[in-house]
RNA sequence: GGCCCCUUGGUCAAGCGGUUAAGACAUCGCCCUUUCACGGCGGUAACAGCAGUUCAAACCUGCUAGGGGUCACCA
């Protein structure tokens, strides 16, 4: 049997890590078996829907690399793909069902509903309208009364399957309720929709996460009721945002886009979350694409949840960033100079010649340059340096000293920097080092810069170079006053 | 609360009855480097607890504890 995957997102929103992983192992797993990998809207909640969710969703899956072989954008022939598409496929489906027995019509009313609550205030449907007769239902559609069609579930036994990533999983009917398949606005629930859905569109392996794992048992009685083959299950633990709470939607939570906004790269972000909650038998993190299609393996999913470390992957992304051309990562860090306090100054390329190796993500160019164009007054601790031995007593003199040296240079290139550093270390007779740390310093203020001290004058420039040297200067001596 | 599921360092995780219990991130230290970084090397740090099975248990069983999920005309 051909592998057939979908993912099945509800437009209700952005894309968040967690939605974008399940994606992932579904397309992985379809890939790795030469399968297909479906994608269908699932908008059969009218409230909930978001307006440009669904051009989220595309954007997402491209930028992330996922592509899909059939959606509502490519109709293979099991269309429509889009659940509000198939009202009329679902009701046709549920009208067969109660044929079958495994369902009945139901007009009880809130009022009827509410009062079946228990003492924990759990409300749970007591067959009440199985008992109708046939001409009785028939009567009352007939008069046009509000109706939702219920699933009928067997009053003794218990349902069993095995799950591809938990193993044996079994759950007593008389936990089940007699749950809604068609709503009283003729739409179907997620409950009806994903079973006639994944059958219709022959879907091999239906592959979501852990919430569905204990109500999957209704949706095999329904298979069975209908006499269709049951679908293999995979479902993932959570990714959490910490030790107790789920990476949410609601609450905003880790953002496939905002990670692209804040400099991360698709590739790096898809493969750090492959990573969780999976691992592959050789136990390599930095994977491409095809790579992972080739590793993906169900007994390396795990079964527990995983939290989400933005500080790994900050990591995983430097090492993809580390691997870009200087052209590649001009294209992706302009943006970012532009949006920084240098932008339209200063040479962008000789600064991303330096920050190619020395970011994590783009979005930390702006801090990492914004000293360029904001100076000032800052501690003049930072010139203490046990491991250098240097003071800011030698600070001052060799601040001096460089103003003196440089000053007189003509020539403003790093080699002709460097050779006047390495004579003023001389004659002061110190490291060329204790002469570097002061005035890498001294022109820039912060104590971690994208460069060395001559880089940064050089691309500071001679006259911004000497002003600031001055301004040090001038600092030091206030402070060493004191 | 009922039911289902989970539990290896701070985090991601290997491990499938016999291991000095991998590796990665983070952290700390050292080295390299002329200063910022990159890089290299090394350290700290874990089987939730208790019983049982077994010659032998992180791996099997049971209980306890902790955590998650679910119990909607949401998906």
């Amino acid at each position: 049997m051909k592998v057939r995957t979908r993912f099945a997102p509800s437009p209700t929103g952005f894309m968040h890590i967690g939605n974008l992983r399940t994606c992932l192992y579904a397309y992985l797993y379809a890939k790795k078996f030469d399968g297909d990998f479906i994608l269908r809207i699932e908008d059969t909640d009218r409230e909930r829907y978001v307006e440009g969710a669904v051009e989220t969703i595309y954007r997402t899956l491209q930028t992330a690399g996922i592509e899909h072989d059939e959606g509502p954008d490519k109709d293979k022939g099991f269309g429509p793909y889009v659940q509000s598409e198939r009202k009329g496929i679902y009701l046709e489906y549920a009208k067969m069902l109660v044929q079958k027995g495994g369902a009945y019509y139901c007009f009880c009313d809130k009022e009827r509903l509410e009062s079946l609550a228990d003492e924990n205030g759990i409300k749970r449907y007591d067959k009440h309208c199985l008992k109708l007769t046939a001409e009785e239902v028939a009567q009352k559609l007939e008069s046009g009364l509000p109706y939702v069609i219920r699933q009928n579930i067997p009053q003794n036994g218990a349902s069993e399957y095995e799950d591809m990533v938990f193993g044996k999983i079994s759950v007593d009917y008389s936990e089940l309720e007699d749950g809604i398949l068609i709503k009283s606005d003729g739409m179907p629930t997620y409950n009806f929709a994903n079973v006639v859905d994944d059958h219709l569109m022959q879907i091999s392996h239906v592959i979501r996460g852990t919430e569905y794992l204990s109500s999957t048992p209704k949706y095999n009685l329904m298979y069975d009721a209908f006499g269709w083959e049951r679908p293999k299950y995979m479902h993932l633990p959570p990714i959490m945002k910490d030790e107790h709470r789920k990476l949410s939607k609601r609450f905003g939570d880790a953002n496939f886009e905002d990670f692209i906004q804040k400099g991360f790269l698709p590739e790096a972000i898809v493969n750090y979350i492959a990573l969780l909650g999976w691992s592959p038998k050789d136990n390599k993190e930095k994977m491409t694409m095809p790579e992972m299609i080739e590793e993906f393996c169900v007994d390396g999913i795990s079964k527990s949840g995983s939290i989400f470390d933005e500080v790994k992957m900050r990591w995983l992304n430097g090492e993809y960033i580390k691997q870009l051309s200087l052209e590649q990562f001009m294209s992706h860090a302009t943006p970012y100079f532009e949006s920084s306090l240098i932008a339209g100054k200063y040479d962008y390329e000789k600064l991303g010649k330096l920050l190619l190796t020395r970011i994590e993500t783009f979005g930390d160019i702006p801090q990492k340059v914004n000293f360029l164009q904001e100076f000032g007054e800052y501690d003049c601790e930072m010139y203490f340096s046990k491991k250098m031995k240097v003071t800011k007593e030698l600070a001052l003199v060799i601040v001096k000293e460089a103003i003196d040296v440089w000053g007189q240079l003509s020539d403003w290139t790093e080699d002709a920097l460097k050779e006047k550093i390495a004579q003023m270390a001389e004659s002061l007779s110190v490291k060329s080092g204790q002469v570097f740390l002061p005035i890498r310093l001294a022109i820039t203020g912060v104590a971690s810069t994208p460069g060395g001290a001559t880089e940064m004058a050089d691309i500071l420039g001679k006259e911004e170079t000497l002003k600031r040297l001055n301004f040090s200067l001038n600092l030091l001596q206030k402070n060493l006053e004191v």
